[in-house]
RNA sequence: UGCCUGAUAGUAUAAGGGUAGUACAACUGAUUUUGGUUCAGUAUGUCUUGGUUCGAAUCCAGGUCGGGCAACCA
């Protein structure tokens, strides 16, 4: 009892309907609209309805909302389709909200029938005026006195094309006084003469969410609709419809949606960041999205084991986006193969080696047994990061300095012996000697240093161009103001050109996968690449304890 | 001034009348050929006021604060 991990409320709402023989079974769906591509919040969904159904022997549909054809596409139904399957997950039907237009409308004639719903021909203003106000009730028109046979002809004739785009629509007939707006007559057709992306031009009524949403879940025999807090109020219309038509008693559950600090989340800002061209697509490295985070790295079981850690409640949360991390991290340590590359290069000469190019073994990862080794060539000029090195380094300062000494990775400790410089003063190359007996793996020297420095070979380091993306983020708490959309997003997660010098079996292995680098966090080279321009997305930082102390040093 | 929701460490999430636990973050120490990793440890919490009870985070009542609701969007 104790080593189980304790449910969450849907679960115990689906151990509940089960122990009670109210299903037999689960099943669950994933509803996405196809107008954007999937993000993180997205994930959250697709991980509790898929886990949800997989855990207690159920099934999940895919099924795409797709009942407003003037902001849908087959490229976001294609993506969509990537991103789940990428997340590891198999839906049981892929399904369509336009596959049961012809039902739908039925449904509607249905209502019609019973006197339930009616035509209204008043324009969008005066049904928004009609409606009232959340304090104040609305009003029913004329319209709504309609007889049965009337409505259904009108209804048949909105079918037929024969009325122009929000000259009428179908209401249903509920409460003009109810204190959920929502049920003050909603609208559930409305005439567009659209263009479908599936069904074309033979429809140009479209349903509207709440009548298509819960009958699509009654069709397929749904039995716990899961979706985010918003449509709470909408539960009562969810369940009016259902009743009415007499369906499959689907029953809708909610919970809050993920939110996650310095994350833009919403799909119109990050349609508003693909078309203002601030990145350069809906799967650019900078973006929340998941086909974004996949081409940062990220691993799939990273996002299933966050989405699994943050739970599932309803009070409004913001995650802490280095729970993200955390999980990236903790799968990357055990993945990432660690290579040496320089991004800002500053010379050192070391001024007792004399021999040839000498081959060294390095692992490719230290908590990899099986990881396997490379050889990387050590020769007498090679180069360090500019931020190894200090001339006047604070107290504990462990990486190289005058007189001070550090291990060369996979290699020997060196100690600085002088600084050549430019005629401005700056440091030009560092000469440096090194200790024969240190060398790694067989180290008979006793010498006991606290820095160990990355390192290229001058001779042999592969010059690259690489450009490097950071995670795009917003200001917080200014993300959600109106105004230019620049002030959100922080300039420093625009991505960066740098020339940089690696070791050449980085070149030789860049396909898509993750390395790291030490002290500079994890990388992946994009696919975009090539050997000798490599695009380098970040995927997460390590922890700068470093930075912290210089600062809190000098401070 | 209506209706619907929710409130537990910095952030999330458990405990459904009986010791407030877990993870991330933070801090301390040990190990370390990545200032990473790993390991050990520390500190911090039940919105408020009453009530019921031997006993309340949990049940009841009032208050406070947060989120949502008036698209021919989903």
């Amino acid at each position: 009892m104790s080593e189980e991990k304790s449910l969450n409320f849907i679960e115990e709402i689906i151990e509940a309907d089960l122990a009670a023989g109210k299903h037999k079974y689960i099943a669950t769906r994933f509803p996405p609209e196809p107008n954007g591509y999937l993000h993180i919040g997205h994930a959250k969904s697709i991980c509790l309805n898929f886990g949800l159904a997989k855990k207690y022997g159920g099934s999940t549909n895919l099924r795409f909302d797709d009942t407003n054809p003037v902001t849908e596409d087959t490229e976001y139904v294609e993506s969509i389709k990537d991103d789940v399957r990428w997340l590891g997950f198999e839906w049981a039907n892929e399904l369509y909200a336009s596959d049961y237009f012809e039902q739908l409308f039925q449904f509607a004639v249905q209502l019609i029938e019973k006197g339930l719903a009616y035509v209204d021909d008043s324009t969008s203003d005066a049904i928004a005026t009609q409606k009232g106000t959340p304090t104040q009730p609305g009003i029913r028109n004329e319209f709504a006195n309609r007889s049965i046979e009337e409505n259904k002809n009108l209804f048949l004739e909105m079918r037929a094309g024969k009325y122009p785009d929000g000259s009428k629509v179908l209401r249903v007939k509920i409460d003009m006084a109810s204190p959920n707006m929502l049920l003050r007559d909603p609208i559930i057709y409305r005439i567009k003469h659209a263009h479908h992306h599936r069904t074309g031009d033979t429809w140009c009524v479209y349903p509207m969410y709440d009548f298509a949403h819960g009958q699509s879940d009654s069709i397929e025999k749904i039995t716990h609709s899961i979706c985010t807090l918003e449509f709470v109020p909408h539960r009562p219309l969810y369940d009016w419809c259902i009743e009415q038509l007499g369906t499959f008693p689907s029953k809708q559950y909610e919970f809050a949606r993920l939110n996650m600090t310095y994350t833009v989340m919403s799909k119109r800002k990050l349609l508003q960041l693909v078309n203002d061209k601030y990145v350069n697509g809906w799967d650019d490295p900078r973006m929340s999205t998941i086909s974004g985070m996949r081409r940062r790295g990220y691993p799939a079981v990273s996002i299933r084991e966050f989405c699994d850690r943050i739970g599932v409640a309803k009070r409004e949360n913001l995650i802490d986006v280095g729970l993200l991390e955390f999980c990236v991290r903790e799968e990357l340590n055990k993945k990432a193969l660690r290579r040496m590359v320089v991004f800002d290069p500053i010379k050192i000469v070391i001024t007792n080696f004399t021999g040839e190019t000498e081959w060294l073994a390095s692992e490719n990862n230290p908590e990899d047994p099986n990881g396997g080794t490379r050889k990387i060539p050590f020769t007498r000029e090679i180069y360090i990061e500019q931020e190894d090195f200090m001339e006047n380094p604070p107290k504990k300062y462990f990486r190289l300095a005058p007189q001070q000494m550090v291990r060369l990775k996979s290699a020997y400790i060196i100690q600085c012996d002088e600084l050549i410089k430019n005629d401005d003063g700056s440091v030009k190359e560092i000469h440096c000697h090194y200790i024969p007996e240190s060398k790694s793996g067989s180290d008979t020297s006793g010498i006991h240093v606290k820095g160990t420095l990355h390192w290229v070979s001058c001779a042999h380091a592969v010059a690259a161009e690489v450009r490097l993306y950071d995670r795009l983020f917003k200001v917080e708490n200014v993300a959600d103001a109106d105004g230019d959309f620049k002030d959100h997003i922080n300039p420093n997660s625009l991505s960066i050109v740098a020339g940089a010098l690696a070791e050449p079996a980085l070149a030789q292995d860049a396909q898509e996968q993750s390395f790291q680098f030490l002290r500079k966090g994890y990388f992946v080279i994009d696919k975009d690449s090539t050997a000798d321009k490599l695009v380098f997305n970040r995927t997460v930082t390590l922890k700068d304890n470093w930075a912290k102390e210089v600062k809190k040093g000098n401070g």
